[in-house]
This record gives C-alpha cells, sequence and structure tokens, in this order.
DNA sequence: GTCTATAGCCGGATAGAC
DNA sequence: GTCTATCCGGCTATAGAC
C-alpha cells in the first residue's frame, strides 16, 4: 500500500529463455493471490499451505518449490500487494491538499472493490500486534510508512497555506490511517449494506473544513 | 462492551450449598481471563485448548468439563467481557454530548489498561468479517448495538439544540466507532509510544466542534 | 516443476477412572 | 472436577522419484 523497503525485491530472474519463466511466474502469481484470500479469511496461523495449494491446483509439495515455508509466502504477500498499490497510488505527488484527500478515497473505494486483499490486512495487521507474529515487524514499519507518508503531504499543504499553520501533521495522519481502518473493520462485516468510501469521503471533507480558515471542505466525487 | 442478548446468560446454579459452587465460577473465570489472553494473541481458530487449559493450569480434558466445546468458549468469553462493560459503562445514560463524548474517552482509557482484552476484540472483530466464523453473527449485532447506542445518545443531543439539526447521528456514530477501533490497531502495534485516549479525545474535540453552533470543544480531561 | 511419501508434532473431542 | 488415554485428523517441512 506504501513504499517500504523496495530493496528487498525478490531477486530477479537470471535468463527469459523459451518464455519458460514466464510460465513460473504466472503459477507464482497464482499462489500469490490464492494466499490472499486465504490470509484474509484465517489470518496468518491458521491459514494451511494444504488448502492453499489445493485452491491453487497443486499439492502442498509443489507449493514449498515456489515459497521456502509457510512465512516465505507470507511475506512474499504482504511485499506484492505494496507493490501493486505503489504502482497505483503513489506515482505521483499530489499538488494540492484537495487532490491528496481525494486520492485516499480513491484507494478506499479501489479497496472496496478487492474485499480480500482488504480484509487480509484488517486481519493481519490485528494479528501483527504480538511481538513474535511474523509480520509485526512489517506491520509496525508500515504504519510508520503510511502516517510518514500523509504527513508529509499534510505538512507541504501547510507549507503552501491551504491548511492551518497550527495543524498537527503526525496526528491527523494516525487519525486518518485509523478512520480508513475502522471503516474497514464494520464494512467488512457487512459489505452490501455499507459505503466505506463514501463514509471516508464524509469525514475527510469534516476534517478539512475544520482545518482550513475558509471552512472550504471536499468535492462530492472525490 | 454493550448492551447485547442479555437473557441468553448462562443458566444460574441451582444450589449454592457449602459453598462449592463458588470455587467452580472462580476456576471458571481464571479460565476466561486467560482465554481472553490467548483469543488476543491467537484469534479464534489458532488458539488452542491444550494451550489455554495449561496456561490455566489444568488438563485440556480439565477445560472441556467447563466448557464444552472451542466455539462454547468463545462465546462465553465475548459475552462474559460485554457483561464488565455494561456494568461499567453504560448503567446511566449521559446527560449532554460532552459528557457522553467524555465517557468515549473513558471507555478508551479504560481499553488500554487491559491490553488483552482490546486486542482479543481487535483480532476476533477482524477475523469474523468471514461468513461462518464462529463470533460472525455476534460481532455483526454488536456493531449495530454500539452504532445504535451511540446514535441514539447523539439525537437526543440534537433534540436538545446541543448539536446542530443536520446532523447524521448514525453516519457518525459509526464513525467514532471506527475511529476507536482504528486507533486501537495502530496502538497495539506500539502500546508504549502511542497515547491512545489522548488521540481519540483530539478527535472528538474536533468532532465536536464542527457540529456545534459555537464551535465549543471538550473540555481538555475528558 | 510437481508429485508421493513420510516424519514428527499438535489439534479437538470423547470415554472412563478416580 | 480433574485426570489419563485414545481416536482421528491436520499441520509444516523434508526427501527423493519422475
Amino acid at each position: 500500500m506504501i513504499v517500504m523497503d523496495r530493496d528487498q525485491g525478490r531477486k530477479p530472474r537470471k535468463s527469459a529463455a523459451r518464455g519458460s519463466y514466464a510460465v513460473g511466474d504466472e503459477r507464482r502469481a497464482r499462489i500469490l493471490d490464492v494466499a490472499v484470500e486465504h490470509f484474509a479469511q484465517w489470518g496468518f496461523h491458521a491459514s494451511s499451505l494444504a488448502r492453499i495449494a489445493k485452491d491453487v491446483g497443486i499439492t502442498q509439495g509443489g507449493l514449498l518449490h515456489h515459497f521456502r515455508s509457510k512465512e516465505d509466502l507470507l511475506v512474499s504477500v504482504l511485499r506484492h500487494s505494496d507493490e501493486q498499490d505503489v504502482a497505483r497510488f503513489f506515482s505521483l505527488e499530489p499538488r494540492t491538499a484537495v487532490e491528496a484527500f481525494e486520492s485516499i478515497v480513491d484507494l478506499a473505494r479501489f479497496n472496496s472493490e478487492r474485499p480480500g486483499r482488504t480484509r487480509m490486512f484488517n486481519v493481519l495487521a490485528a494479528e501483527a500486534g504480538e511481538l513474535g507474529h511474523p509480520a509485526h515487524d512489517y506491520f509496525v514499519r508500515r504504519y510508520r510508512a503510511v502516517v510518514g507518508q500523509i504527513a508529509g503531504t499534510l505538512r507541504a499543504a501547510v507549507e503552501r497555506g491551504e491548511l492551518g499553520p497550527d495543524t498537527d501533521c503526525e496526528r491527523v495522519a494516525s487519525e486518518i490511517a485509523a478512520v480508513m481502518d475502522g471503516l474497514q473493520l464494520q464494512w467488512s462485516l457487512a459489505p452490501a449494506t455499507y459505503d466505506m468510501p463514501g463514509r471516508l469521503h464524509g469525514y475527510l471533507d469534516r476534517l478539512l473544513r475544520s482545518l482550513t480558515a475558509d471552512g472550504s471542505g471536499l468535492p462530492a466525487n472525490g
């Protein structure tokens, strides 16, 4: 979802002769997709390599050819998810606070269209509170990165005079992340009846009004 | 945490002769306390009756004398937790919006003093998004009750003229619940460095200002 | 790259002794 | 009320055939 540890990427294939690697990568990508759904349903501890493999259409042994352990699969899934979102949402810097807030609503809307991945992050972030959880450090760093990135955007807006000079950017950024997570949690329990991006828009609109001198909010269709 | 299904309580003991039942209830209560910590660390699926029993100081067989199954233990833990909170926070109706918001901050402060229970609700609420999870219906109902209760309090404040007449009480109530959950999630990842009730106070203060005509907020020490 | 087979351990639940 | 013993199955990971 946010830029993190970009240098730890999987080592690149040495060659692409005869296209054989592309096939392997497709299988690998399919495993990651299936694993997302399982981690969403079961969390990490209660997910099972055998069940994941069965859903992919291979055996557990076959799966472990691609990922050397369950933990390796988890971190690969998390890194893969982040890479997708970086490409989708953080390739360019927002030029105004309104633009920044609109792209946050965009992200929430995108998240509502991939419930598996969204639920996976809900479950794993909660599980990972435990020290020693395989994704604990990952999520600690992730929230630092997310909050830091939003806070940086807010600070830039303060400097441009769009937001009040007394804005506590770190706190507001952390609050925005909290609202996103909390809305996603309620949405996960009843997705059909809960307009998650709409709720987030409402919150950000009110937030923006209270942070600007003239009380202007967020346009209706972010 | 909130009034729910009060009629489903465990059937009362038939007698209290010679005080033997009190001893049994103490053991039962101890199991519930330990189970909270385990569900917090592992969620439901990955918790183990044998490990819980070991922490209590009995065997798995002994535990299953008190709770006939793992699922029975889960629902007992959830009901027990709600009963505690009802007694603690919802025995009397708040008389003003400020009082209501202050009691929500109180609840957050109390939650920060019992990290196990708080984390348990984080993890289980996320897990329970899955249809068929043993606590799915429980959490769906729970959020309905929580949001409904807060919304009712807000509506009363609107009628007293404390909040603007255009306040969307349901949406605001749902947002408050979301902020509480989201803040708890971040706090769980780094409890020592995160002033969770303080953050919530800051949010509710700004929220109150934007909902009142005169822009008055929340006193400093809710 | 995927399979089968297997090791070694842990899971929930039941039965029955004390 | 707690124990031991046991059933049956699932778990991760490894080894080696193809």
